[in-house]
DNA sequence: GAGCGTATGTCAGGATGCTGACATGGTGCA
DNA sequence: TGCACCATGTCAGCATCCTGACATACGCTC
């Protein structure tokens, strides 16, 4: 009854560390070039995607800490890719927003992976993405649904797929903007 | 033509991310109380499948630099759970066993790691687990089959999922995954 | 046998991310 | 009003992992 992993190549979890794993060294290489980690990009492309998110919401979206992103802004803040308000117009939160080189910056980075993404799916069918997505998004779900997990600075307490803190932009259909070129 | 990402909620990568990062995390929280990392997890689990593995050959399963699990290895020596050869039988390599203390604290952390991942996948059937574990697979091949990811101490090097390293595999399960379009 | 390429183990240094802690600003409640 | 509580920004210390480098051992070719 007890059951143990088993066979490491039969196991869901060993695979997507594998898959996780790949996809960032493949993110990694294609990034590269432009001097960009995969932290900084992800924290680029939440801020295309949502201008003015705070630090905190960036981490969460990031996956990473609150302590992580703020390493990762000032960076991109010294590179002049990102502004923050010098002042917290409400609470402690800054906003932060792209500057015109980081939007620059955002759109290269952004067709880069998105042909990595669009390589490791090559594969699949375009139902076969939709699918391994929604799973992924069940997983994430059943994993996040658990009391201990809940609290603190815990990254996986991240913005989950389909909810309020990327708000602003949901218009896009089940196939989105970049499905099916080819 | 030029391709973005989009919205994030739509991107398999970002689901992905999501997911590891959420299996991390729910991995790191069950075996804290044993004192172990996922990292020497990893190693305790490829070392109990495949005893007698070398420390590079530890590395590619765990998808981490032979540098990394040297420093695992030295603190799972440290703490009497593994044995390495002292001189090597062939090469350099230094095979390394488990020792009864190891394979206790294996037995124990299995245990955890397949309740989680069997968390994991609770809402998903027992073919979509097979699906999902088949999609994975195939994007890690997608990624893998290019020339500019090969070479070096890369991690993402990894055995994958149907070669020599684990010789007991038998990926393509009984259920046949029809989700392998070829 | 000498030379080359590759794989391995190992050391040193640095980048990245996390835990812990503290101060500040907002909110809810007595 | 006062106070507990929570979210945020930030600093310090530590763990983990990576890149770079070097020495050793094997297989291959000449």
């Amino acid at each position: 009854m007890v059951q143990e992993v088993g066979d490491l190549n039969l196991s869901v979890g060993y695979a997507l560390k594998q898959a996780a794993a790949a996809l960032r060294t493949a993110m990694d290489a294609g990034l590269r070039p432009l001097g960009l980690s995969v932290s900084q990009y992800s924290c680029l492309e939440l801020l295309g995607q949502r201008p003015g998110l705070s630090a905190a919401e960036l981490a969460r979206g990031a996956f990473v800490t609150r302590q992580s992103m703020h390493a990762v802004l000032l960076g991109l803040e010294e590179r002049g890719l990102l502004e923050r308000a010098a002042t917290a117009p409400q609470g402690r939160a800054l906003p932060t927003q792209l500057t015109a080189a980081g939007r620059a910056a955002l759109t290269s980075a952004s067709r880069i992976v998105a042909a990595v993404e669009q390589r490791m799916t090559q594969t699949l069918t375009a139902g076969g993405r939709d699918r391994l997505h929604a799973d992924l998004i069940a997983c994430v779900a059943a994993l996040s649904t658990d009391p201990a997990e809940a609290g603190g600075d815990n990254p996986s307490a991240a913005l989950d797929a389909n909810q309020s803190a990327l708000p602003s932009d949901n218009p896009a259909s089940a196939l989105g903007p970049d499905s099916s070129p080819e």
